[in-house]
DNA sequence: ACTTGTATTAGAGTGCACACCAAGGTATAT
DNA sequence: ATATACCTTGGTGTGCACTCTAATACAAGT
């Protein structure tokens, strides 16, 4: 059959390995994916682009558990709209905050880049 | 004896748990803490310095082990310093990559909150 | 003398997010 | 028929960074 997308290639299209999709299924952020007569996943456009969400919100360090609220409400129909929007919400200012504290620690480093021959005695600054 | 800082204010101060400053210090990535006779930790200012900068790159993002590699330089002495600088700079540019990734998952968010009632049905943004 | 508070150690346990493995099924190519 | 390529499941293992437990010790307060 044409136009139908196995693991390997929707690991390869999600950057994601097959063992973390089917983990991420089995968890429940993402919805089953369809099989064939054989039993084999077959995905679709949108499901990739699920497990590329997944994917992305997990590098930037949103956990497993909170993605799976979300996945619940989207799994809950439309009438969870607000909910969604709110989840969303939180989870962005998560990430800001979470931005915040690398930014400073960024400078931090630069900081002791720029200053380090004069920190070198410098007990206030050496760690 | 006055001035004299033990492990539960040293943990106030750094806002680090005791267990993680002794697993701080045990893995060592802080110096070994001076002990009173009763083989109690006492901190030193500088001593909380270092545990609060740890703890900053820790929550920012960088794994223990690259931590200790700094660790290691600045007790091998100041003839590490060009060693040390590259080492910063690594770990900076490291943190500045993770914080586009969060930088982009924050706009994809915001770009859903924005979008979401137009795209409820929108298979193309929907997730 | 006893309790309370603070600390020590070694080592075991925890939680997270996968990664790996064995045993097996199916389909196509040779 | 046999190899190979792809997939399935259930279960186990891994690495990281803590976090907790048990047994012990000392010092000060009542």
């Amino acid at each position: 059959m044409k136009n139908m997308i196995g693991i390997k290639q929707a690991s390869k299209l999600s950057e994601t390995s097959p063992d973390t999709i089917r983990y991420y299924e089995k968890v429940g952020i993402i919805a089953p994916i369809k099989r064939d007569k054989n039993g084999f996943r077959q995905f679709s456009e949108r499901d990739i682009r699920r497990i590329k969400f997944m994917r992305h919100m997990r590098t930037a360090g949103l956990n497993i558990s909170s993605l799976l609220e979300y996945a619940n409400l989207i799994q809950q129909g439309d009438q969870t709209k607000d909910e969604r929007v709110t989840f969303l919400k939180e989870q962005r200012d998560q990430l800001q905050k979470q931005l915040t504290i690398t930014q400073s620690a960024i400078d931090q480093l630069n900081y002791k880049i720029d200053h380090y021959d004069e920190h070198m005695s410098d007990a206030k600054h050496l760690i």
